[in-house]
DNA sequence: GCCAACGTTGGC
DNA sequence: GCCAACGTTGGC
């Protein structure tokens, strides 16, 4: 069986909620990506995610909102065991134990970028023309990223 | 299966 | 705080 090519990915996250930092200060550096609730987004994680594969972390409403930095994929999906807990904000009754709706990753911190690339400067740069995060009315929290377009945004980062 | 009403996301 | 663009829900 062949590896499979590492995949690219740009994950939301509200920094007021949590930030690229609060994952840096996790004592594993690495947090579990529940509260998807979305199938779109659900399934990205539970079909395409492996180990290993890339991440954008991306901070959402955010003043101004833009890439913060670098994470990996640290755990393949399992449920989401917050969809389980009627305490939980992101409760599910739907989310039964023995087949459980929503799934989550674990997501690694790798790390923050000197400058935080807002969302105004990407939509200049043309060669990420295309690009699912720059489509108008684009709310995907999960999306996948072409090595292209990574790798140009991580360019820009180390500018 | 259609679609109106409603809720959410997220930039501005 | 506004509102456009979606996604979901539920009546029919």
């Amino acid at each position: 069986m062949a590896k499979e090519a590492k995949k690219y990915w740009l994950m939301k996250s509200e920094p007021n909620c949590y930030s690229i930092d609060d994952l840096a200060a996790e004592k594993t550096k690495t947090t579990h990506w529940d509260g998807v609730r979305n199938y779109q987004a659900r399934n990205f994680m539970r079909d395409d995610m492996k180990k290993g594969d890339e991440v954008l972390f991306y901070h959402s409403n955010a003043k101004p909102p833009g890439v913060a930095g670098l994470a990996t994929i640290s755990k393949e999906s399992y449920p989401d065991f917050t969809a389980f807990d009627p305490n939980e904000m992101h409760y599910d009754p739907k989310s039964k134990q023995e087949s459980p709706t929503w799934m989550m990753v674990d997501v690694k911190f790798k790390k923050k970028f000197k400058r935080l690339i807002p969302l105004e400067e990407l939509r200049q740069v043309k060669s990420l023309d295309g690009m699912e995060l720059l489509r108008k009315g684009s709310r995907l929290s999960i999306q996948p990223v072409s090595k292209k377009h990574f790798e140009t945004i991580v360019k820009l980062a180390s500018e």
